[in-house]
DNA sequence: TTAAACATGTAGCCTAAGCTAAATATTGAG
DNA sequence: CTCAATATTTAGCTTAGGCTACATGTTTAA
């Protein structure tokens, strides 16, 4: 499986790609909501002390059934822990997960904004694109972010 | 339906939002097949003359079976008209779908080529991060490319 | 003109994510 | 201590988007 038929090199330098981008499309499209429900999970510990499902249901606008039903997927996959009627805990590899997603969240909405997106906005894509992101995306993300900073934040000098 | 209870505005200025951004980028993941394929069939009718099944099975990486019924639901969607054993064609708004998709994907492409990410790791995300872009971000992407083209295309002047 | 190769469709299965309605468990006021 | 309010789970349904195996239609080369 993978690459099974290189590229159909199209002389233009055309669109004709392979299958590769729309696989990698869709795993990152599967993988969303797990990394949504456990950043979420991390943010209402921090600022709660904990996270319990209807708290997730109210801010992901999904019902309370839907959110068991995700939770006990994140258990399956390792990423969770809970008794029934307690607290939601994260797991190592749940935090880790939750640690990167908060980091691309934040990295792509402070890049949106300034690029100049409005604030709203900003935060509606980002949750859409943070998805999305491969390494070096990130890391040109970041860069651009580091030299508007540059630019602006200390005028002095 | 929408927003019940508006934002819980967390001093800090931190995430704790409502649930909005989460079902529009839920919304645009469910979009986002009928683009990509609507996409394609453009492409490849711009490219051979004519789109047919098979050809969507090979380029997207599924199978000729997940292709039939994705265009069963794209002619119920009124996206697409085509008879059995016959070459696929878009209708109106399956035409005014894939000017979109394309042009998204042409803008996001570049943008992230001008930003300095690696040819092929730049069409992977743009292939998952087109479907996320609001119109305002959109303009941003432009805006920066323009900007950027401005500053290395022309050094004369 | 017919058989093989190729393209398309159908039957029937799966998982993820969503929902409502109804059952059950926990918490908290009186 | 008990009953009501709240939280959670279960049952059972839906749609999108995948799949394999098999059936059927179309093209093409002998
Ligand atoms: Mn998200
Ligand atoms: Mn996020
Ligand atoms: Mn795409
Ligand atoms: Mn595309």
């Amino acid at each position: 499986m993978g690459v099974q038929f290189e590229c159909e090199l199209t002389e233009g330098g055309a669109l004709l790609t392979s299958d590769e981008r729309f696989k990698k499309a869709r795993a990152d499209n599967a993988a969303e909501a797990a990394a949504d429900y456990v950043e979420l999970i991390q943010d209402l510990i921090d600022e709660f002390g904990e996270a319990r499902a209807t708290d997730l249901a109210t801010h992901m606008g999904v019902s309370h059934v839907t959110v068991s039903k995700g939770l006990q997927r994140l258990v399956k996959n390792g990423l969770v822990t809970y008794r029934p009627y307690r607290s939601i805990f994260l797991t190592e590899k749940g935090r880790d997960l939750a640690r990167d997603a908060r980091e691309r969240h934040v990295v792509v909405l402070q890049f949106l904004l300034a690029l100049g997106v409005p604030n709203l906005v900003a935060e509606q894509d980002a949750e859409g694109m943070e998805h999305h992101l491969s390494p070096e995306t990130m890391a040109a993300f970041s860069k651009y972010l580091e030299s508007a900073r540059a630019a602006s934040d200390v005028p002095k000098n």
